[in-house]
DNA sequence: CCATCTTTGTGCACGCGTTCACAAAGACAT
DNA sequence: ATGTCTTTGTGAACGCGTGCACAAAGATGG
């Protein structure tokens, strides 16, 4: 059993910081789509504009790796994405298994940038005999009874879930018995996992549910509280912090703009509502 | 404005935390998982196990949204569900458009995490002429062309991207065109969007060399790095994932259609090209 | 009503990540 | 060669996030 403990011991990588190694793929696509354009050369500032992010940042990331640049010129292109290929592990090449071949397992198995990246898919696999031998992105969907066979023929060392969220922690356990030690999550469960293994989890759910909550707070800065008309975004350029009267929105009173202002950088305290 | 300007105020949300606002999703499922078992109350301890986080960082996390524990006691499942579903935003019904419905889109559109959670798929677009009508998890998928009608029919404010990359900076210009003010970026691209706009970015090949790289790393240790020592590995049968050409080896019997040399099936070209 | 026990809420310290700002390094022109 | 100009690489400051440790708050039992 042992709940719990589902966290990184992580940073101890070989000086290189978590957050940089998790940039470094954004790096490496941009600099694909430059050699792709036969461009030589780039600057860091120009690199960081086409991946999104500050210069600093981006040369401190590099810095990391080694002085792979020239001063007063950039970066070689092409020598700096065989850098961060090979940093990244990418100069092999990783099999991988998909476990849940539902929706989102199929759409992860026509996906074209795993292959683009040195990964490769040995196996689809699902609990569902009907679907075994179906063919799914030119490849039969094999059974499950068939995991651990497959990840020890294949030398598998990467899995991916997208099964239902209450198959999600068996199947890991499998996986990880059977040899798997990094873990792509996309079912919506908190996975416990034994030490050294690591897992990554992307729940779509959550993403936008963080959306929504800056959304509210855009609207309820711009007006009150309720959604209502459908108003065209009028150039909102108030910019201006007014506290959200939040605890207030328990009593929709259609959009008192008067409504106080009072209570400058404070948080705004609940005040009433019952314990 | 022009282009660039990816970055985001961040945390400017007066009082709750960016990393907070992120794990209250978490949190969520936790409790409402307790509530559907009808359990009354639970600890900070016994939450974050469940959640997968440190107690004292759940404690804090809550403490910016107010003092709703019990001292001795812990806190009221149903009234916490409440004050987080609320400071999310959840306790309001949000239209969200999805465009793009390839594979990944269909799952999407069939995803039961959004509607469970206050998000309600107001409508499914795409660009391809054929495909519209046809039914996606129980809707028709309508044009391209309707989507400023969409929008502003339902009210939408956020916006999911599933298109190829090529594609997506074009679809967002014209979601933030039509007002939308959150979008959530499947495509493997960086997205220009606005002050005012919020992006955020689910990557999944990025995942998987993020996990490549700990994997690699993984491997090194155990294997001694380049050391020349002959090393006599009893427990070698794990360390045969560092072949590096076990390409070959498996072999699967299907072909992989083109290679992946050129271009990407998920083609990355596009991308930015300020001037 | 008091003592004890449980659990919250938070002050504080620490470490990571980000950003600024600038000296060093090299290209390039003269 | 020398000066100028561009761009890298990084020292240092700052802010955010995390986790410890403990006092305050309230429940519970006598």
């Amino acid at each position: 059993m042992a709940t719990g403990r589902t966290h990184r011991p992580a940073t101890r990588s070989r000086g290189i910081p978590e957050a940089t190694v998790a940039r470094l793929p954004l790096y490496l696509r941009a600099l694909t789509a430059l050699s792709e354009r036969s461009v030589p050369t780039v600057s860091s500032e120009e690199l960081a504009a086409a991946a999104g992010v500050n210069s600093a940042k981006l040369r401190k990331d590099f810095s990391y790796l080694g002085s792979y640049g020239t001063r007063g010129v950039g970066y070689d292109v092409e020598y700096l994405v065989y850098q961060i290929s090979r940093e990244l592990g990418l100069t092999q090449d990783w099999p991988v298994v998909i476990v849940g071949i539902g929706n989102l397992g199929a759409a992860l198995a026509n996906y074209g940038g795993f292959a683009s990246r040195g990964f490769r898919v040995a196996a689809l696999i699902d609990a569902d005999p009907n679907m075994a031998g179906t063919p799914v992105a030119g490849m039969p969907v094999q059974h499950t009874d068939e995991l651990e066979k497959i990840i020890a023929d294949n030398g598998v060392s990467i899995g991916v879930i997208s099964t239902p969220a209450g198959a999600a922690q068996q199947v890991c356990d499998r996986l990880v018995a059977a040899g798997v030690t990094s873990i792509l999550n996309f079912a919506p469960t908190v996975l416990s996992v034994p030490d050294g293994v690591d897992v990554r989890k992307v729940d779509l759910s959550i993403e936008l549910q963080i959306l929504a909550f800056h959304e509210q707070r855009k609207a309820g800065e711009e007006a009150g509280a309720e959604a209502v008309v459908a108003d065209a975004v009028a150039e909102a350029a108030a910019a201006d912090v007014t506290a959200a009267g939040s605890a207030a929105e328990a009593a929709p009173t259609a959009a008192r703009a008067e409504n106080t202002d009072r209570k400058g950088p404070d948080g705004d305290v609940p005040a009433v509502m019952p314990a």
